[in-house]
DNA sequence: CGTTCCATTGAGATGTGTCAATTCAAGTGG
DNA sequence: CCACTTGAATTGACACATCTCAATGGAACG
């Protein structure tokens, strides 16, 4: 696993095509993040026969509730989902970002509910995943429960990250790991990785991260004055890897 | 799910019996906690086929490190097990208790390689559930399929708990949730979950909750002062659960 | 082109960490 | 059975990273 948190899934390049959001599971470019290598062509069919695909959701709408019934898993098509819980006394936890081809939605399978919600950073589309027809296609198609009990595994990997993370590593560390997850992320779709626009708002990382904004705000400064990163609002350019690198104490 | 931290694992008694370590899953008197509820007479007798049971473990032995290969994940029979994760840089990260009943290792399905050690807190007995053939078995019990599923996705809002508690709550808080968390789990086996003591060191504790055991101790000292629990060295009383709830932002 | 929300920056407060000393508990070997 | 050693836990004094409060600046949007 690497060490910068949030990359919950084992990443193979899929073939480039086009943005439609009808297109099938086996033509979609993200395939290869999001399906399991080892299915092959006929039980990707069965997979697509059970999935609802593309549906779109507007910025700052939610996919589920906490609370509500769970129902299906979903994966990202376009776009950015974050996931928040929301304690008995009111405070926020942002849980996680997923970026298109990732998986989120399986923490409500214990108990039937949904323990977070989950909202879009902006305008996004999502495939969902009916969950007890993948439980029966499961029990047919060995790869695809492997393939499932993995990704939760991912899951798990990626959050013990994080809480490492909040537990051990200083604020600047925190953020260097995000920016460099984020980073692999945008590489992985053929993106820059260099430079990229984050979705999420100030907010949103400091909540992640355990921190302020206003610390958010003051790690981005030093970092610019550094000459580490360039920060422009919401778009930003690493300028030293292996310094970031470094302060991630990833290396 | 409960808001205190660390319950896995919907829980119902199991019917009292011997502690022989050969006890059968079929017997064994916390078939409540760590089994599926829904499995048939006959379906567990199969499960069992494949579990290796009670295999003892001395104080700070490992179950598994943490790199090494994923096979089985494990059932505490006997005792507690902690689960720790070292980063590149050297720190160490506490991100699990695991009490009878509660299935631990399910971090190294992801890549096939554990991503924590499992350590026996105290003189220990696990059960090996190795893992191909439990996937074997899964496919056609789908009742087994489905209470893994529910395993994992306990395991992810257990993290997420943590994940809250360490961004959003003080040393306090965290501490009197594990206490309350700790005292439901002893309940749960149908042992006082008023008067008990911890298998962990402060050391354990301080690190699971992102906290120095100084810190630790001083709060441990400060709950008795104020008559909210009594501590003498690893025994603790707890005298005043309402008073504990409210500090947990629980209630 | 105001209104509103988000982001930045500063100054001061504080919870928790660090360092250090002491006590306590549990073994171990003479 | 008693020093002796060793590691764990407690307590105190002080430091510091991050938070809180407050003011300003900037971007987005109707």
């Amino acid at each position: 696993m690497s060490s910068t948190y949030g990359e919950r899934i084992p990443v193979t390049k899929g073939p480039q095509c086009r943005h439609s959001p009808s297109t099938s599971c086996g033509d979609c470019r993200l395939s290869g993040i999001c399906l399991p290598i080892a299915l092959q062509e006929e039980e990707v069919a069965r997979l697509e026969d059970i999935v609802n695909r593309g549906k779109p959701v507007q910025k700052s709408h939610t996919v589920y509730h906490q609370e509500q019934e769970f129902s299906a898993v979903y994966a990202v098509r376009v776009g950015c989902i974050k996931t928040v819980r929301t304690t008995q006394d009111g405070k926020e936890q942002v849980t996680g970002f997923y970026f298109p081809g990732e998986i989120f939605g399986m923490d409500g399978i214990s108990n039937n509910r949904h323990t977070n919600s989950a909202i879009a950073l902006e305008t996004s589309a999502v495939c969902e995943i009916p969950f007890d027809r993948l439980q029966e296609l499961s029990s047919t198609l060995p790869s695809l429960q492997k393939h499932f009990f993995q990704l939760m595994s991912s899951e798990i990997a990626a959050d013990q990250q994080l809480i490492t993370q909040l537990s051990k590593n200083s604020a600047e560390e925190r953020m260097a790991a995000l920016f460099l997850s984020v980073s692999t992320r945008f590489s992985a779709r053929n993106q820059s990785g260099v430079r990229f626009r984050l979705p999420m708002s100030r907010g949103d990382i400091s909540n992640y991260l355990g921190l302020t904004v206003e610390t958010v705000s003051r790690i981005l400064s030093r970092l610019q004055s550094a000459e580490i990163i360039s920060v422009d609002n919401k778009e930003v350019e690493i300028l030293d890897f292996e310094q970031l690198r470094q302060i991630a104490a990833v290396a």
